[in-house]
DNA sequence: CCATATTACTTGCTTTTTGCAAGTTAACTA
DNA sequence: TAGTTAACTTGCAAAAAGCAAGTAATATGG
């Protein structure tokens, strides 16, 4: 029996998005599925947070439900699923690095180098075409369009 | 003995960000602190999403913990306490406005006005400062520097 | 073709966190 | 000065997370 996923927690905004994203865990997938190209269950398990198997099944399942990634066997290897996020996700990626930048700003241990924040504040809509452009090129790698 | 509070996550800019407000509870309250001008434990109790005292009192604590908050005795009422966006939590108001677009775009029951997403998109600097300017406004109001 | 390996989960169990009701303490207020 | 408000704390049951092991459907090497 699959496990119950919260059911969506809607009308206010911040409650909305807080009832689809609002845990630790799924910020950390949407990450690796918007800005680091992961498309496979074995890829998500492997970050460095160290997501329980359980957890991250469950959280998968959320996000699916949620409408933020699809669920397909990966075109060239069926034992293989393939998550790709939906527009719906791609639609939080302004949001998503406006915070990116904030913790830039605060983190006093933050790995990320000055550029990310400088360019995002210069060109927002140019960093974000480029993340964009990113997935689209990963999701064309997995497309099985391969020669 | 205070309950043990997550110790910073830093690093990544998105474990970061999740380690600080990464969790519903945290949302929810920031909305309320800089969106809806509370500030009382009280009033954070009264939200309709319902928290439990043991959780409200143990995410104020993180909240504070995590620079977002300062928690002072109030000037007019020396009973309550008084809790405080600091320029750290104010500074999220940007990718927090943002977010919240997303998700009038996306929550088909959302309450939202269409004017807000609009608002935001024309022209954020506007909106945000319009944000501000509230959230100063309660705390002048909170200063005791009544007549 | 068959044994072994991958990959994506599921299951069972322990620990941690949450939710709920009740209790406590320090101002206030009539 | 007795009752009230405000901000927590405590105890316990329920839910969720973490961990190790198991399973089923491909895939792969010989």
């Amino acid at each position: 029996m699959a496990k119950k996923v919260q059911e969506p927690w809607g009308g206010c905004p911040v409650r909305y998005a807080a009832g689809i994203f609002g845990d630790k865990w799924s910020f950390v997938l949407l990450r690796d599925i918007l800005l680091h190209g992961k498309r496979y269950y074995g890829e998500f398990l492997a970050s460095e947070e160290g997501i329980a198997t359980n957890v991250l099944a469950n959280r998968l399942l959320k996000l699916e439900k949620g409408g933020m990634v699809t669920r397909e066997v990966d075109h060239q290897k069926k034992s293989k699923i393939c998550y790709t996020p939906t527009e719906k996700a791609r639609a939080l990626l302004p949001a998503f690095l406006g915070m990116m930048v904030w913790s830039t700003e605060y983190d006093k241990d933050t790995e990320a180098p000055r550029s990310f924040a400088k360019a995002f504040r210069e060109d927002p809509r140019k960093a974000i075409a480029w993340y964009e452009a990113e997935i689209d090129r990963v999701n064309a790698e997995k497309s099985g369009s391969q020669t």
